[in-house]
DNA sequence: CCCGAGATAGATACATTGTCTCATTAAATG
DNA sequence: CATTTAATGAGACAATGTATCTATCTCGGG
């Protein structure tokens, strides 16, 4: 089993980042977040994030921080199978992920064809695009190949 | 600007067939909800609907009665952009919605090529889909053409 | 280094959406 | 019509998030 990837730093780094360059201060709650959530490697709740932290640390903190790193594309909202609404580290731009409802470990998808399909797709309907929402369900490879028992 | 399409009738019924096909009586509070969400001419909340009930007609009821008819499709769930759920008639059988986020209307999309992709785009990495969650949104041909201010 | 303006925090009430329990009622069946 | 059992409705409870409000902290200017 893999060992935590070094990368939490300088997660917990860009979370920082993008709060200074979008003018927010830099107070004692939000680098507490800032760090933990650096810490999570796959995606999670906001309640189990507050679980996490000192129980000092206000609910409404959590969620109004929550916000504003989604907003500033730094997290990026994962929708579970069951309606579950996670959060994840995002890395910037527009893409999908695929969750392994064995494991719940999620990859990003980009650079598909799927928003080509989507655009001539929606273009015989007279319709014009301007988002969508897309979630995948499954088996990651390790878990397929794992032979783990299917749904 | 069109009156109700006749349809409303069939929707009522299509829905008691389910509900008997599938073993649950017919009872009183089954018809007048089965009534309402014919009614519909587009997606709805739960507690919207609620609002056109009678008010004796109790809250739990409306909502085991939804998640039934969502479990025999004959109902399916949208997510609106804003996170909310809606639900909406459904036909059978997987699909996908355009959501107008001017107008509010939505259409199914069907037939269209987005399994494939997501079929081929998931091998490439290792990855054994089980299911997915599609949301479209956009402006749909009448807004698009009345050119109803983009957002 | 200290001050003041304004952002932020935390506590808590509230809102929304849905589920659970349970006593009562009603449907289906013989 | 009586019996069995599903279904109802009332309301407590739960989960998740937002609004409000006062005290506090941050940051830039002096």
């Amino acid at each position: 089993m893999m060992a935590l990837k070094k990368r939490s730093v300088s997660a917990t780094d860009r979370i920082l980042e993008a709060l200074e360059e979008r003018g927010y201060r830099s107070t004692a709650p939000r680098r507490t977040l800032a760090a933990a959530i650096g810490q999570q490697d796959r995606h999670f709740t906001a309640e189990g994030l507050r679980q996490q932290l000192p129980p000092t640390l206000g609910r409404a903190t959590v969620y109004r921080t929550l916000k504003i790193l989604v907003e500033a594309e730094v997290l990026c909202r994962v929708l579970l199978e069951d309606g579950d609404l996670h959060y994840q580290l995002s890395h910037r731009g527009h893409h999908h992920h695929l969750l392994c409802v064995h494991c719940g470990s999620s990859q990003d998808l980009t650079g598909c064809d799927i928003e080509d399909v989507l655009v001539s797709t929606s273009e015989r309907y007279g319709f014009e695009l301007s988002g969508h929402w897309l979630e995948v369900y499954g088996r990651c490879r390790e878990c397929a190949e794992s032979g783990a028992a299917a749904a």
